[in-house]
Order: structure tokens, then C-alpha cells, then sequence
DNA sequence: CTGAAAGCGCTTACAG
DNA sequence: CTGAAAGCGCTTACAG
């Protein structure tokens, strides 16, 4: 692989001016310009951007962490900030905690070694002390759809509180007082909001959640269908089911057809998190939908503008909304 | 951010020593390690993995550059190489070509630049004279899913003519003679299998599917919609649709029910990539399942083997599978 | 086992 | 506009 040196000598100019070139900052005559890009492309010349970088302390590279690649949303959201730090120059390391908190930390480790210029992170718990650090070292930091509370970074994300209290009234509405709810782990944040949400609103409405019909997963699929599995078995089955995510919501959903029952004639169901097939399922699914290109794109934007403005832009809470499908009906007990 | 000097100065110690305690390499007195590990701690230091880098001429990292991330099949594919490079100590850089061929010659210049030890890539086309000279220059590449003919890199891929095979015996087995099918584009390796393989088996088994069945996809959702559209408006609408991968898949379903018809009575669809919410369709969709995850480890594996062994492993065929659920009936007219 | 020193491939003041 | 040279933060033969 050719260096700056090589074609410095193929080009008979000095590596200062290669540099230039390649870099299109400073001024160079337009003789000495086509001269180098010649040669570089004669030699076939990439530039090494790590040289690069360790010199100009700047990497042009975002970091994000997400939870779950797995998960439809986080992709969506991966999605979206990779084509909003394009579009500023940036290219966008991926890192995937997978709802652990050691990956994670494993993972900001390795992007921070790398020198990205920020990160964006939807931590997998609601504390790190890592986390904190970091930011207190003054690492650009953005915080996406879950945040830690304490630590001074913005947060960009939807908040499900309003949807789901309509949810409850929607479900309340449809005569259900026997609510359940399969929710996130309650040391993420985004778990422990649409549990304290749900139950909240129902105790408010007069149909307080049994404690028995309040299960806990981890967000992911196979713990969906267990907690459903639970739920099917209580000796008083509840007549609704709020899932506290899409993934949950798919093992949940196999669960029930498992056990030969249908949605929502024998349970009805609602999701947080709204999908693609959402809508093709049998019955249609009942879902709160987060807007997640905006989250993304957003998230971009504002590291962006700490990154390269050195300001600290104020958190950004969005709305999310309630799509109703055809998963709820009356319970018919 | 402290430097491996100010750990040596603190430690009270050559910078040599700092590195061969970092590294891990090197023997070390006790006693030294001890030192510089304390130092290294009360300093907050994070080793510059550029300046590393550089001198070493290794980074330990692989890049991946998919064609879609939001197809699931490759969020699977991308969380499996993930899972075996990190085993390996190796992480990862995701690349999403989205479809692209300027997306992705923008991304492995990206990723060559930052001097990855290695390559997977899912091309978004047939041929690729830049990823030729890529693998020209000795840079270790391996295929995964979709590859480049006349490339000297191993792939790792589903043949899928088996099991396409299968399924138009399939379909045929169940009276339909009007088939049709939702391609990818032919200029993509898998696009053009599954196409020829479909149209040959229906051919040979005195089936052919008419021109005007064929339509050409581009592998994403909205094109999927679209040529569901132009089937159903068809004067001879076809009994059944072979769609060509699971993101068409679904918004040739979303379009059968937009246009009020029921799958299978009305028309009966069957997909390539099998996914998780298939079977909680209505009806569950009969699909060719690949083996996601085997083909993400295999192909990492192999680069690991060429990057570290400096081998040219063998390219890795596997079987794809028909897994038959309801989306398929008795043609009905 | 430990250190002094060269060097990886760039960029960037500093001169001219 | 152009070049010589220092230096970014590491690692790694080479001595001792």
C-alpha cells in the first residue's frame, strides 16, 4: 500500500503538498493539484486515515451503542443517524450491547480507544458509572430513547407516557378491569416509564393491576413469551395485555397461539413500539408508535452540533402516539 | 485525555514498559505491572487505538458492509459476524450499502482507509471493478450472501435453487399453473438465482411463468407493493406469487390485503427468507428459510482465518430450506 | 526485565 | 504557493 511519501517523489512535490491536495485544504496551484491526483492515482493511494487522525485529533466518526440490533427500532434509529452523519461527513461505528451492560461497556471502550468524536448511546441500564466518567472527561455524549438520570448529557426521545394512559382509557373504554402488562427490565428507563405509566394511569382509572399480573422481561423475544405463558396460567387470567415492546410483543403473540386462543376474543393485547407487520398480523396489533427516523436523525443533529460548535444542546422529548388496530375487543367473559 | 507518557512519568517508568503492560506483551516484573497499572488507573488512561494502530499495522477490526440493514435477514447475518469477531477480540464496522453501489464503493473506501484487517461484503451488485481491485491488491475479503463472479474471494451462501425447486413442485402439486414471481434485481447474484430458479423448475415442469408475471424488485418493501399492484391488475392474474425476499414479501402482502383479497383463496403467496413474524401472519406465509446466523459466523470465521493464517479458505455453500405453513392453497377459479 | 530511540503516515505551523 | 521539519501516541527491535 503506497504512502504520502510515495507519491510525494511520483509527483516530485513535497508530502506537505500531497497532503494539501488530498485533503482540498490550503491553497495549491492548479498545475501541482492535477500533477498529484495523478500520481496518487496512478499508485492507487488511499490515505491512512488513522496517520491522519492521530495528527489532526479529529476522526470524523460517530459512535453508537445501541441495546439491540435486533430489535426493528433500534435498527430504524441506526438507520437514521447514519444518514444524517453521512450527509455532515461523518461515517457511524455500530456498536451492539445486546441489553448488557458489560458489552456495553466493552463497547464505549473499544469506540473511546478508537477516538470517535461522539457518541450517541441508549444505555442498557439506568446507571453507569463509566458513562459518567466519560462524560465528565467532556466527550461529546447524546443519550437516545433511554437516559441516565444524573448524568449531563441530552437525551433525545419519545415519551410513552400519554399514549399509554390513552391505551388504558381505550381499554377501560372497551369494558376491561382485568389489566396485565408484560413490561422491561424497571432499571431501564424506558422500561420503568411505560410500567409506572400503565399501572399509574389504571390505578387512576379505578382497575388497579393485580402485582401478580405485572411481569418482567428483558426486552427481548423469548422473554415476551414466557411472561405471557405466566400470564395465560394465573388462576384469574387477565382479560388485556400490554406489551412493553415489539419484541416482547412477538413472543407474547406466539404464546397465545400456542395455547389456541385467539386475539383478541380470548385476551386482547397492545404493544409498545409499532412494526411493520404490526398491521398484517391476525388481528391487526393495537400499538403506541414512537417516531423513530426523527429520534435518529435528531440525535445526529445534536451531537453534531456538540461535536463541531462545542454547544450543549437542550434535550429533545417527542410525542408518541397511540395506532389503534384491531387486537383489543371487549373481554368476553 | 492522558498519553502513555504521562503514565510512564507517573509510574516512574520508560513509555516501553507502560506499552508492553498495556499490550499484555512483553515480560513484565510483577512489581512494574503493578505500578504502571496503578498509574494507568488513577490517570483514567485509554490507549490511543489509532496510534497503536499505526505502529502496528494491525487493527483488529473487520468491516461489514451489508446491503440493507433493514432487511432482518442481514441484521442477523450483521449480529452473528459480530457475536465470532468478538470472540476473536475483534470488533466490528458496519456499513450499510443500502441497496447502492456509489453507497457502498463510499463505504469500503471508508473502511480501507481506516485500514480494517479484513472484509465481509454483500455486494449491491453483480460486479464491482472497484471491490476487484480491493481483492487484487490482497486486502482479505470474504462474500457473505451475495458475491462477484470472476472475484478471487470465498463466499458463504444459501443456494436456494434447491429449495425454489421444491416449492414450485409444491405449487404446482396444488393445481396452480398461473405462477408468477417478485424478483430481485437480476443484476445482483441472489436476485438472478432466485429468478432463474423459479422460472427453470416452473419451465420444466410444464408450467412456464408468462413475461408479464415477471416482475423485477429491488429487494425493498415499496417495490414489493408495487408489483403485487401490477399483478393484481393483470387481466390474467396469476393463481400464485413466488415474492423474492421477505422485505418485498411484505408489501406485496400489505397490497394483496389493500386491495381486499385474502391470501391463500384469492391468490397464494410464498416468500424467500423466512422471518420471525411469518408464522404470525394471517395466514402464517410458506417461506425459504436460510440459515442466518451459520452464514454471519462462517463468514467471519473464514476472514479470521485469512487475516490471521494468511489461507484462502474454501467458499461455503449451504442448503436453504422450504418451510411450508398456509399462505399457499388450491387455486380457486 | 527495562529503557533509549527510531519510526508508523500523516498534518501543520513556520519560513521563504 | 511550496517545502523542510516537528510531532501526534504508540510499538518494537536493539542493547544492556
Amino acid at each position: 500500500m503506497s504512502t504520502i511519501k510515495d507519491v510525494a517523489r511520483e509527483a516530485g512535490v513535497s508530502t506537505a503538498t500531497v497532503s494539501r491536495v488530498m485533503s482540498g485544504s490550503g491553497r495549491v496551484s492548479e498545475r501541482m493539484r492535477e500533477r498529484v491526483l495523478a500520481a496518487a492515482d496512478r499508485l492507487g493511494y488511499r490515505p491512512n486515515a488513522m496517520a491522519r487522525s492521530l495528527r489532526s485529533e479529529t476522526t470524523r466518526t460517530l459512535g453508537l451503542v445501541v441495546s439491540n440490533v435486533l430489535n426493528p427500532f433500534f435498527t430504524a434509529v441506526a438507520r437514521a443517524v447514519e444518514d444524517a452523519a453521512h450527509e455532515r461527513g461523518y461515517s457511524l461505528i455500530l456498536g451492539n450491547a445486546d441489553e448488557d451492560p458489560e458489552k456495553e461497556e466493552l463497547y464505549l471502550n473499544v469506540l473511546l480507544e478508537r477516538r470517535v468524536d461522539g457518541l450517541i448511546v441508549s444505555p442498557a441500564r439506568a446507571e453507569s458509572p463509566y458513562l459518567a466518567e466519560v462524560v465528565e472527561e467532556g466527550v461529546p455524549v447524546v443519550f437516545v430513547d433511554r437516559h441516565i438520570e444524573g448524568i449531563g448529557a441530552p437525551v433525545v426521545r419519545a415519551d410513552g407516557r400519554r399514549a399509554v394512559g390513552e391505551l388504558v382509557e381505550y381499554l377501560v373504554g372497551l369494558g376491561h378491569r382485568e389489566l396485565a402488562v408484560i413490561s422491561g427490565p424497571p432499571e431501564v428507563v424506558s422500561g420503568r416509564e411505560r410500567l409506572e405509566a400503565f399501572v399509574g394511569a389504571a390505578q387512576q382509572r379505578g382497575v388497579p393491576v393485580m402485582e401478580e399480573r405485572v411481569r418482567v422481561g428483558d426486552f427481548r423475544r423469548a422473554s415476551g413469551a414466557v411472561a405471557m405463558r405466566e400470564l395465560l396460567a394465573l388462576r384469574e387470567r387477565p382479560t388485556a395485555v400490554f406489551v412493553a415492546n415489539n419484541l416482547m410483543a412477538l413472543g407474547a403473540l406466539r404464546e397465545v397461539r400456542r395455547a389456541g386462543l385467539k386475539v383478541p376474543e380470548d385476551i386482547s393485547l397492545a404493544s409498545f413500539d409499532d412494526v411493520s407487520w404490526f398491521e398484517l398480523v391476525e388481528p391487526p396489533v393495537t400499538a403506541i408508535s414512537q417516531p423513530t427516523g426523527e429520534l435518529g436523525a435528531a440525535a445526529a443533529r445534536m451531537l453534531l452540533e456538540m461535536v463541531e460548535e462545542g454547544r450543549r444542546p437542550r434535550s429533545l422529548i417527542m410525542d408518541a402516539e397511540l395506532v389503534v388496530r384491531d387486537s383489543c375487543g371487549r373481554p368476553g367473559r
